[in-house]
DNA sequence: CTTTAGAATGGAACATCATTCCAGATGTGT
DNA sequence: ACACATCTGGAATGATGTTCCATTCTAAAG
């Protein structure tokens, strides 16, 4: 070469396991929008040909940083107690970790039948027979509950995404107001429900609802 | 101006309607990523700089192109009868609207509180009164049932999004490999139930699921 | 009829992104 | 000392969404 190449090394090894963590520390820190291989390349004062080393795509390192997330929630304690319990206790950990890190639930809406979706699916699924759900029915049982979870996840990653900044009570009056400038004789319901809307628990209503499906998953045996 | 210049004009005038018409013809056509400016340019044959004095931005072309499609769903011919069969019949229609147009599932799950989603949450809230459910407990109930049908929609979307091409048994055998891949220790129950996975219909366990939710419902009444 | 302001158009230019390519540097086994 | 695979950093590359701007058309006003 001709100049002084500084021959510099980084003493510190790049790992799969090292990019995965920066990439979680930026999408929790500025958001879904944020994570490019620029941001990653600085942050790991790196170049982006060494990242590619160690990850496939873009898409690999979301769905690696989704499922690592993930895995934290749906690693169970023990497997013993009152099994509606044990599926509340999963469901809310998943619930919680979302909104903890929109971004997850975003990525899982779009990974379909992969590594963090199978960690819920047998969390979930594992515990039917415990309700009393028959062999027979907790396939179609268990795939309800998943995408319960995932239409709330992918909900949650949007409010997120567009509530960003903004507090809640901003972002839920913005909401209120356009509906309520809908047309009265079309979305009467809509009308109806927007006063219950400011002052809602998304966790509290995430629960209920899947309470409704409990009941009826438990009803149906 | 110097050279001669064409003069030519579109003698049919850009509308918004026709720029959503065709981005929704190039994503029945070719999927979602083939949605670009450069196509509508072309498929219009005109300039970026005009679609973008019609439309916001691609987001919001995207919204328009879900909101259109949700519409002619969500457009109820008339109120009688069994509200669990409206429900149901909304809640398929907006199922056999993804499952043709599988890009609005993914659409859906990303604009949180837009004009599309609103019209699923009225058709389906507006029924629960004839279901015997509460009004206090409409609003739960309503998010519930929308929440489910987004989370069956992005799945959908996901599903073809990466089937595309292949059909749909080769893409089932491929996740099926994938699932019996895993530890049978710590993945009991997804070993358990892949064998069904094959022969498992994407619309009846819709509507299993939609029954789980709604018999539920009725039984907190 | 002429003038004029705004609506609408088409295409070039721009900034940004994911990804590829390559010239090296580093370490390991022989 | 040598060769080889592993690993690194940064410079291209190609594609995308968006902006900018010089025009052209339309319709109302003078």
């Amino acid at each position: 070469m001709s100049d002084a190449r500084n021959g510099e090394r980084r003493t510190d090894a790049l790992t799969r396991g090292r990019i995965v963590a920066a990439a979680i520390a930026i999408l929790d820190a500025e958001g879904e929008r944020a994570l490019t291989f620029r941001a990653l390349t600085a942050r790991l004062s790196t170049g982006a040909g060494a990242i590619y080393w160690h990850v496939a795509s873009k898409d690999d390192l979301l769905a690696a940083a989704a499922d690592d997330v993930i895995a934290r929630v749906t690693t169970e304690p023990s497997g013993e107690g009152d099994a509606r319990a044990a599926i509340r206790a999963v469901s809310l950990g998943v619930f919680d970790a979302i909104d903890a890190h929109p971004w997850v639930g975003a990525q899982l809406t779009r990974e379909p039948w992969q590594s963090a979706m199978v960690r819920i699916f047998e969390s979930i699924g594992g515990r039917l027979t415990g309700l009393g759900v028959p062999p027979a029915a907790q396939f179609d049982c268990a795939a309800t509950l998943v995408n319960y979870v995932l239409g709330v996840a992918g909900q949650n990653a949007a409010n997120a995404r567009l509530a960003a900044g903004a507090d809640r009570a901003a972002f839920l009056a913005t909401i209120a107001d356009r509906w309520t400038q809908l047309d009265p004789t079309r979305f009467p319901f809509v009308h109806r429900v927007t006063a219950q809307l400011s002052d809602h628990d998304d966790r509290q209503q995430f629960l209920a609802g899947l309470d409704l499906i409990l009941t009826g998953a438990a009803a149906s045996s």
